[in-house]
RNA sequence: GCCGGGGUAACAUAGAGGCCAUGUGGCGGACUGCAGAUCCGCAGACGGGAGUUCAAAUCUCCCUCCCGGCCCCA
């Protein structure tokens, strides 16, 4: 079976549907970002790092992607936090804009193309309101909050698959404010407190409510229909209903293509989550393993199912990747010194496509990393018997780095061209020294360079370094 | 209660009717001056129960357990 197209499954259909862009050849993507009062943690890293993968593969597979992912700057967290601080909110949230962006390069995540602000998108989000307001679906009240009608909704829960009254009978006794004219109804313009951060408004002063930010930024920036609109699926009900609902108030017409939601990060049996605080930060696990680790570990399993952190999961990652990384940089030395036949072009090329079927198969990252261990294994069979040649080492190596382009999970560099000579030199006198048996001189330039960070490691193929 | 996703060997995960799953770990070999890496082999599995089928981890039904969502969330 040969998938030509890549398949994605979407939420709002419960299937795997074809993906077919709005305008070929190109893709325009939202995902939903964080809220910025504190760190990210490392479930708000899978679900950056598996949309990062999708950027990435969509990119790898030729299209010209517009990906936008947002920043929830103003907030009622954010206020809190702020007080609690003696800062202004939007201080503090520049704060933990900055680290974001100093975590997700650290996790090697392709920048997205626009990082909007709700706090930047204040003309886009009342004119957002207003025009939810002029076609009826919306209402202020005296205090100058905007709600969001429900009523004039027939097909209230598409993405959640439920009706509104299920809804309605299991929801948590909220406090309501009695001017709402159905209990549903979603505030999309807030009236601002006493000293709150606000904006002007036609409404009076105020700032948004939680979802309309999302609709607003993504007709400002991408235009009144998307692709692919992504995020965590504890966003589904209700931040991506209501979203739908805005939009589709505004438009006439539908929001986004494809709706694709990563599963929860879990730590025994319960959601990673800030509130139950048994979150793990990105910045603290970042000084225990390397950003390839933590793709790994993120990648290594589909991105929709639930993944249960515990101790020892990261370590086994690593050991894990290990096995690619060695036999990365023994195709790496293979290519300088390899002879003999070749007989791998077959394998290669199965491995390729056995990659990009799982790939195409709705970003099956686990399915593909497999295809690459499997490529792995072959290929260290074939340098140890001598039956790859230099052209077949080339091709491996071809096809790992263009997997690694979409998962980043290969060490970035080995260090410089200048260090590569120098090791290169103390690694040649020690095979001097061993064909000379002088094991105590030899040892002494493995243990020394050991110390130093650097191991090397001798092979049918000749001798090998890394960093450790 | 309603909706969705899960329960696969010691562990972490793929797979969605028949064909060798992948990795970590374990055991046994090979290679090696020693390290390391690597290779080969072995053990070990589909939550439970019915059914459909020549054939079910995969389809149907029932049961059970876990997680998420139901206006704080990636």
């Amino acid at each position: 079976m040969t998938l030509l197209t890549l398949r994605i499954y979407n939420t709002l259909t419960n299937s795997k549907e074809d993906f077919v862009p709005l305008e070929e050849g190109k893709v325009s993507m939202y995902v939903c970002g964080v809220t910025v009062y504190d760190d990210i943690h490392l479930g708000h890293a899978r679900s950056i790092v598996v949309f990062d993968m999708v950027n990435r593969y969509l990119r790898h597979k030729g299209y010209d992607v517009t990906h936008v992912t947002n920043f929830t700057d103003v907030d009622d967290k954010i206020i809190n936090r702020a007080n609690e601080e003696g800062i202004d909110p939007l201080e503090l949230s520049a704060r933990y804009i900055d680290r974001y962006f100093a975590e997700v390069d650290s996790l090697e995540v392709k920048r997205a193309d626009i990082y909007p602000k709700a706090s930047e998108s204040m003309d886009a989000i009342v004119r957002m309101v207003q025009d939810i307001i002029d076609n009826g679906y919306g209402y202020a009240t005296e205090d100058g909050n905007v709600y969001f009608s429900i009523d004039r909704i027939k097909d209230y829960g598409r993405l959640t698959n439920q009706r509104l009254e299920d809804m309605v009978a299991g929801s948590r006794d909220v406090m309501q404010d009695p001017q709402k004219r159905n209990p549903m109804d979603f505030a999309v313009w807030k009236a601002a407190k006493d000293g709150e951060v606000a904006w002007p408004s036609p409404w009076g002063d105020g700032r948004p409510g939680w979802h309309i930010e999302c609709s607003a930024m993504i007709r400002d920036r991408l235009g009144d229909l998307i692709d692919i609109h992504g995020g965590g699926n504890d966003l589904i009900f209700p931040h991506h209903e209501n979203e739908i609902l805005q939009t589709e108030a505004v438009t006439g017409g539908t929001l986004a293509r494809y709706w694709m939601h990563n599963g929860m990060l879990q730590v025994k049996d319960e959601k990673m989550s800030k509130s139950l605080g048994n979150f793990f930060r990105v910045s603290d696990l970042l000084r225990e393993h390397d950003a390839q680790t933590l793709r790994f570990y993120l990648l290594n399993t589909h991105y929709r199912g639930p993944l249960v952190y515990s101790e020892g999961s990261l370590e086994e990652s690593k050991s894990s990747l290990r096995r690619l990384w060695n036999a990365y940089r023994s195709l790496q030395s293979h290519l300088r010194t390899a002879s003999g036949p070749d007989h791998a072009s077959g394998i290669i090329d199965a491995a390729s496509q056995t990659f990009h079927e799982h790939m195409d198969d709705d970003f099956n990252t686990r399915g593909a990393i497999s295809a690459l261990f499997d490529l792995t294994r072959e290929m260290n069979r074939m340098m140890a018997s001598g039956e790859l040649s230099a052209t077949g080492a080339g091709e491996a190596l071809k096809l790992l780095e263009s997997a690694d382009a979409v998962l980043g999970i290969l060490p970035v560099t080995d260090g410089d061209g200048e260090l590569d000579i120098i090791i290169g030199i103390l690694a040649d006198v020690r095979q001097e020294l061993r064909g000379r048996k002088a094991f105590d001189l030899s040892d002494l330039i493995r243990d020394r360079l050991k110390e130093a960070g650097i191991q090397l490691e001798d092979g049918a193929e000749g001798v090998r370094w890394k960093r450790i």
